[in-house]
DNA sequence: GTAGGACTTCGAGTCAACTCGAGGTCAATG
DNA sequence: CATTGACCTCGAGTTGACTCGAAGTCCTAC
């Protein structure tokens, strides 16, 4: 019936509002994350909520889920399962993921604190010095 | 000459002491961070020295810094700059990203234990809220 | 003299999250 | 009715730091 909805919104639209490419938008696609409502001629065709959908793909991003944890996000969890429980389920591993990466960070400041300090005068002299474990 | 040194290292064995695998020598080799002393039969021969690159090699690395930045280390200075000069303009630049890192570390954390204490019943009411700023 | 093991080169494959290009289709407009 | 522009699919390319495999060579030991 409604085959000319004109609510419906095209790739293009889609990823105007949500400012993202319709290439990225293919690719969610093709790993699961969203997909059209319906296709007329050929052409994918969206509803608002598409919009909706990447603004909570891209906002997962940037918090640092991988694709594969958005779609364990979306799909990973029995239908009911209320979004606080997904978030927390999944942000719990990822902020420990985060400890660590800090903790690597805080080690490599470290580590360049350290260095800058070197009085070597050249680095083979250096790279003597560090194989033996202390640098001059 | 000394066509057989026996000081010289095959590069199994310089791996095996530095700690790296043969085959990562040989891609440091393509990308010129390490060379043989020379060559008999065919067969890469290294000098002690090597392993002591490599380990400098390996401390870089750890403390952050690409191949490609190592190779800077290694060869974008005049050659008698000081080992502490080129570990210094290095690092400071290094250690400016890892700030940047710390802080975008730092916004995910935020986000994630914001998003933890999301109620909506279903990530499609996650989305829209997010999409209008606010999950509740 | 032959078996084994370590070595050689070269090209392709890996991971993530896309992008780009070629070649073709579709709808609206002049 | 021809052009334009947005869309389609599919395959390949990107980046970094390697690894893996194939096919061949070399030295040593038995």
């Amino acid at each position: 019936m409604t085959n000319t909805n004109h609510d419906d919104l095209t790739i293009g639209e889609v990823a105007r509002r949500a400012g993202v490419s319709p290439s990225a938008i293919r690719y969610y696609e093709s790993v699961g994350l969203v997909a059209p409502e319906r296709r007329s001629g050929g052409r994918r065709l969206y509803g608002e909520a598409a919009v909706e959908r990447l603004a909570l793909i891209s906002f997962a991003k940037d918090a640092g889920f991988s694709l594969d944890e958005i779609r364990q996000l979306l799909a990973g969890f029995p239908e009911d399962t209320p979004a606080g429980v997904r978030w927390t389920e999944l942000a719990t591993a990822k902020l420990t993921e985060l400890d660590a990466e800090s903790q690597r960070i805080e080690v490599m400041r470290g580590a360049l604190q350290r260095i800058m300090r070197c009085r070597c005068s050249d680095l083979d002299q250096c790279a003597e010095a560090m194989a033996k474990s202390r640098c001059r």
